[in-house]
DNA sequence: TGACTAACGCAACTTAGTTGCATTAATTTT
DNA sequence: AAAATTAATGCAACTAAGTTGCGTTAGTCA
């Protein structure tokens, strides 16, 4: 069951993530929130906007769970094959808004995808 | 720095390896493992077998690590372009054995790349 | 305004993975 | 073959991400 009511915590989330690509974990989102709310009061919205299809979540590095905004993302098939990229020197990570075309094998059956390049972004090679 | 001598815990883990493209957490190799064998001891030898080119690792499903033992991975460039497959049913996760040519937007430097595709298994869908 | 219940905060918990340190054992030296 | 060296191990304690139960707060709707 995904959001019911307008809350403070929605819209901070949102607000974090403003129009921008850039996916965040948890605890970046709970760092950029003004007011004191309970990570897992972020941790429960997260999952309800992730199953409004408003965010999707992919799994980074150090095994840490990412969220961004769903731009591209088509609402019938969350396949997510956009790739996300996450920079190895100033950490940020995002999502690429190119579609990646993954021939997958006759046997299996493909419900979910992710990619993850790491790297180094333009800032950062500057 | 990678390994230096020659170990039983070594040698289990390859063992449980064995020649399959299977890829396997800590947690389910520690159950593969006869003897008991510390958990500290088998996550710093898959550092070690990792320093060494001999197995790969990448974060799975709920925030995992997963390491497989490399075989199509090219030993000077270590890209794993490989993608991995993990299933839903079964919850079993392996290596595919095609390479995915990533077209990398040129202002990034892609230094490390990984697929995971997520769905259901030959042997979940028969 | 009051009732209903989604959303919240807190504390306690689970799980993956790490660290420090003393001990064991593979390898090298004598 | 015994001694010396140090990589590898086991243990306990720890960190960090994320989850759960439960009592409380606050949107929404009649």
């Amino acid at each position: 069951m995904g959001v019911q009511r307008r809350t403070k915590t929605g819209e901070q989330i949102l607000a974090a993530f403003g129009d921008s690509n850039e996916a965040l974990s948890a605890k970046m989102l709970l760092s950029r929130i003004e007011e004191g709310v309970n990570k897992t009061t972020v941790y429960r919205m997260l999952d309800k906007l992730e199953d409004d299809g408003v965010v999707h979540s992919f799994s980074g590095d150090g095994n840490v769970k990412y969220y961004a905004r769903c731009h591209s993302c088509s609402d019938s098939l969350h396949l997510h094959s956009h790739p996300h990229f996450q920079c190895v020197s100033c950490e940020k990570v995002r999502c690429l808004d190119f579609e990646v075309d993954l021939a997958t094998p006759q046997n299996l059956k493909v419900t979910d995808s992710q990619i993850l390049l790491k790297g180094q972004c333009e800032l950062c090679l500057a």
